[in-house]
RNA sequence: GGUCCUAUCGUCUAGUGGUUAGGACGGCAGGUUCUCAACCUGUAAACAUCGGUCCGAUUCCGAUUAGGAUCACCA
């Protein structure tokens, strides 16, 4: 049975990372008939923000991401927000101490900040200088007592720790080289190693996928298993997502917040399309597919590791790929269920006959109210002055007047007469025209959107400009 | 700086011990066209370097270089 969990920290805003890792999580578990776990590691009182749990669930519910166990599903293992599981990592991290794995440390702030400094002054790795690592079992039964204390993690000398990474070679580390890493904090609550390992293993997750910003201290993991006497589940350190000067993908260079990408109106399941893309690509080589042939395809032991840059213009492309390819009414209520949560509220029969012009323009939902705004109100400036052209406008405006049938054809031979008398190019007839009609350069197609508009409103949008 | 990871067009990638190294995005040039798109055609663009192994390496091994990640009582 294959269990995957997306381990989940509520401390912001819910980052497009988090999801590339619980779709790969998601996606594999689904493939196997096995179960996606979410987990809460709120283990860091200071950093965990109120309502960020809520925003995380959100999202996963955007991208159609249900879990099967959770905080608010319950399941077997619960509880599945760490906070609420203090106890069980005590006792583990104690069974560690009674087996000589880990020891109590009373070392302050101060005086780690100190020994740290004073080692990269040396040009050092600042790693704990093991003061407390051999204190008499006497002191430490006095000094627990009264004094604040954390517990670390004791770490073999002159071993090797290996960790067999599934998309990797085998990785060795020198346990010299493995920092003491505190398990239990002063406050009671677990440091991640702990947690992650004791919960890991308590809630069967059989494949562990994280972001290879782990792959360094996963020594650690090891280590927490082997003292625990625990089967490892299979690792996975899946690459990180980059910003184009490759290093690590942040919103100073890139889109990071999921909110973001609801905002301008890509669709959760082009993201997910695209973001499968990155490590991973289909035997056939397609680049637009369903999530469920993706699930039915995917394996992580094909996900290439070489961290990709994240290509914001193919996401782009790949948005208006789906957009074209989707029924109209599909696209209509996409872009009148976008709008509402904007607080814009359109006509929807009106939008309905837009669709047609503009759905192999658009490439994000958001693009549709620049591009329409034109047919739901008559525009207020124009991107070219026509304040010489009133002839013009008076010619045109009798001739449309005379179209009796007003359909785009009728419109559309008219007013290729009407370009013809008035000696003006095509192609500059058409344009002042259309930013007449628009007040852009740039619209959807002229007598179709004139049909829309109808007669009436055609009519009155040239006349403005005559007087 | 220590440790660890990685290395095919600008980007995402396919691929093989012998290939004209393929596709997609983006770029460029055309076509279509009343604008912009869409669509069609064409085009430029990559195996980091140096050593091995081998009849033969982009492919296997090693080193170098480059990039990245990580070094907390944060995850």
């Amino acid at each position: 049975m294959v269990r995957t969990r997306a381990a989940i920290s509520p401390t912001g805003y819910p980052h497009i990372g988090t999801i590339y890792q619980a779709w790969f999580d998601y996606a594999f578990a689904k493939k196997n008939k096995g179960q996606f776990i979410v987990r809460i590691e709120d283990t860091d009182k200071d950093r965990t923000v109120a309502d960020a749990e809520e925003k995380v669930f959100a999202a996963l519910d955007w991208f159609n991401l249900m879990e099967d166990e959770s905080p608010r599903k319950g399941g077997s293992y619960a509880p599945y927000r760490q906070s609420e599981r203090l106890e069980i990592y005590k006792k583990y991290a104690l069974e560690l101490v009674n087996k000589g794995k880990a020891y109590y440390c009373f070392c302050s702030k101060e005086r780690l900040d100190e020994m740290r400094q004073k080692k990269q002054k040396e040009g050092k790795v600042p790693m704990y200088d093991k003061h407390c690592r051999n204190l008499a079992k006497e002191e430490v039964q006095e000094r627990i007592k009264k004094e604040s204390w954390v517990i670390r993690l004791r770490v073999p000398e002159n071993t090797q720790i290996i960790m067999k990474d599934e998309l990797r070679k085998e990785i060795v580390f020198q346990s010299n080289d493995v920092d003491e890493q505190v398990l239990l904090k002063s406050d009671g609550y677990p440091t991640y190693f702990l947690a992650v390992v004791v919960d890991d293993h308590l809630m069967g997750v059989t494949h562990m996928v994280r972001g290879e910003e782990w792959l360094t201290s996963s020594a650690k993991i090891i280590l927490l298993y082997d003292f625990l006497d625990w089967k490892k589940p299979l690792f996975f350190h899946t690459p990180i997502i980059r910003n184009p000067d490759k290093s690590k993908f942040s919103k100073r260079q890139g889109h990071t917040n999921v909110s973001w990408y609801q905002e301008q109106g890509f669709l959760p399941e082009v993201v997910l399309n695209y973001l499968s893309l990155m490590g991973w690509s289909h035997p056939k080589g397609k680049e637009i597919f369903s999530r469920e042939e993706f699930i039915q395809l995917f394996d992580l032991k094909d996900i290439n590791v070489a961290a990709p840059i994240f290509d914001l213009k193919k996401l782009e492309w790949m948005n208006g790929m789906y957009i074209r390819k989707s029924q109209k009414s599909k696209v209509k209520s996409q872009i009148v269920d976008f709008y509402k949560k904007q607080k814009v509220i359109f006509d929807e029969v009106l939008v309905e006959k837009t669709i047609p012009l503009i759905q192999e323009r658009i490439k994000k939902l958001s693009d549709y109210l620049p591009m329409c705004e034109f047919f739901f109100k008559p525009p207020e400036k124009y991107e070219i002055d026509l304040s010489g052209k009133k002839e013009l406008f008076k010619q045109i405006s009798k001739d449309l007047e005379k179209i009796k049938d007003w359909t785009v054809d009728n419109i559309g031979n008219q007013l290729v007469q009407t370009a013809k008398n008035s000696e003006l190019k095509n192609s500059e007839f058409f344009m002042l025209l259309r930013v007449a009609i628009t007040g852009k350069k740039i619209s959807p197609p002229l007598n179709e959107s004139m049909e829309i508009l109808g007669k009436e409103e055609c009519v009155k949008r040239v006349k403005e400009l005559t007087g």
